[in-house]
DNA sequence: ATGCGTTGTGACGGGATTGTCACGGGCTTG
DNA sequence: CAAGCCCGTGACAATCCCGTCACAACGCAT
């Protein structure tokens, strides 16, 4: 689970970060309110990605991110700053960002994740043993790619996330709603094709070993080898 | 059978959750209105669930589930919160949330109770052998099939759900009134064939173990193995 | 700006599932 | 034996649920 540090002296903008990053996956979320806070938990919780906003109270976001940069144990930990629209904006594009982002405010959420995403993908390709096998099937985590008979064949995210999920558990019926969830990050029942088409698109993709994909009418998919 | 606890100030919410909830299964109900009963209550009946409402007099709602995760007695007992539509969803996806779940009122009842089943059910795998073998029968709840003379079954959620009860007392018959109520989640005792329909095409599916389901004449049906 | 790949959405249709009803026959009671 | 009561059965219609498709929106790279 991937650990994210969120540094704002806001706490509605705190919140509003952490009700959008746990709409989707699970993320551990660290709090700090001053750059002091900041770097202390940078230092000793090592967190996978930093969000961090340049207004902060006493000590400057910009030398918070400095200081980050300059102590090896922080080093890499990409940094997602904020800024507010027009008035820093021009002295980060002076920075080299390197694997780091910055999104001025007000952003919106959609924005926001797409780039934590984004961040904690290009960084931390692989998590865990990034091979996963059953029967015919292996899936290649950090590739996002599904070998199967032989030839190699490319998932898009949504899919990969889709049929990891059900393959990890085969024979085990996945509900139609904690797909949703778990893939998605919807929370509420919400009347939806989308999940139909996706297990199209898979079963279409999985070519002649599309039928592993069973439908339970009523309640859900559920992998198992034809 | 699962004991639930409801913290709610207000009855006509307990009410409705308690109504649906009986509809479905057979659970346990305690009801508390403050956030002290519900610590108490908590503590002294060990639910397997708690639905919280966090609008509280006196102690507010999440006072109470700090409390709840402080206290190691309560420390495991997945929580339902209850959060009025937008107002206080943040906070509580800021919350490290866990094996819980929360609901934003006004929530429709088949989301309530699909939730409480998957919590239920993530945390008491007493459920946990998806698999039912009474002689040659095997009901795979998982996949809602039967396997019956080696031969693989497939069943209704309606017919699937009829037979589980059914085969789970073998000899013991089950009244129709019972049936309609566990099955159907009709209250009232009312005419209707429909039982007897499906229990037909039960007997159907069978096949030459059709005679396994037997009638129990004015009283109702009854699983022995011929 | 443009094009491409990916993703979500809504409409639509078909098939599976389910409840209801009418009817008939067997069982039970008197 | 006759009258009820109860159940089995088949047909039917309504509904639910899923698969499919075309399309729009979006992000991303060129």
């Amino acid at each position: 689970m991937p650990t994210i540090l969120i540094v704002d002296d806001e706490e509605d903008i705190r919140e509003l970060i952490a009700v959008n990053l746990m709409r989707e996956e699970d993320y551990k979320l660290i709090e700090a309110v001053t750059g002091l806070e900041a770097l202390h938990f940078a230092r000793s919780s090592k967190p996978d990605l930093i969000i961090l906003d340049l207004m902060l109270p006493e000590m400057d976001g910009l030398t918070v991110y400095r200081n980050l940069r300059e102590d090896p144990r922080t080093k890499t930990i990409p940094v997602i700053m904020l800024t507010a629209r027009g008035r820093l904006e021009e002295k980060i594009t002076g920075l080299e960002l390197g694997a780091d982002d910055y999104l001025s405010k007000p952003f919106s959420p959609k924005e926001l994740m797409l780039r934590v995403r984004n961040l904690l993908r290009r960084t931390n390709p692989l998590q865990g043993s990034s091979v996963v096998e059953i029967g015919p099937f292996s899936l290649d985590k950090s590739a996002l790619k599904l070998h199967l008979d032989g030839s190699s064949i490319e998932l898009t995210a949504t899919e990969f996330k889709l049929l990891l999920l059900m393959i990890e558990s085969p024979g085990i019926t996945q509900e139609r709603g904690d797909l949703l969830k778990r893939v998605w990050g919807y929370n509420d029942l919400i009347q939806t094709r989308t999940l139909d088409t996706h297990i199209k698109r898979l079963r279409e993709k999985l070519g002649n070993h599309g039928n592993s994909i069973e439908t339970v009418r009523g309640v859900g998919y559920r992998f198992q080898e034809a």
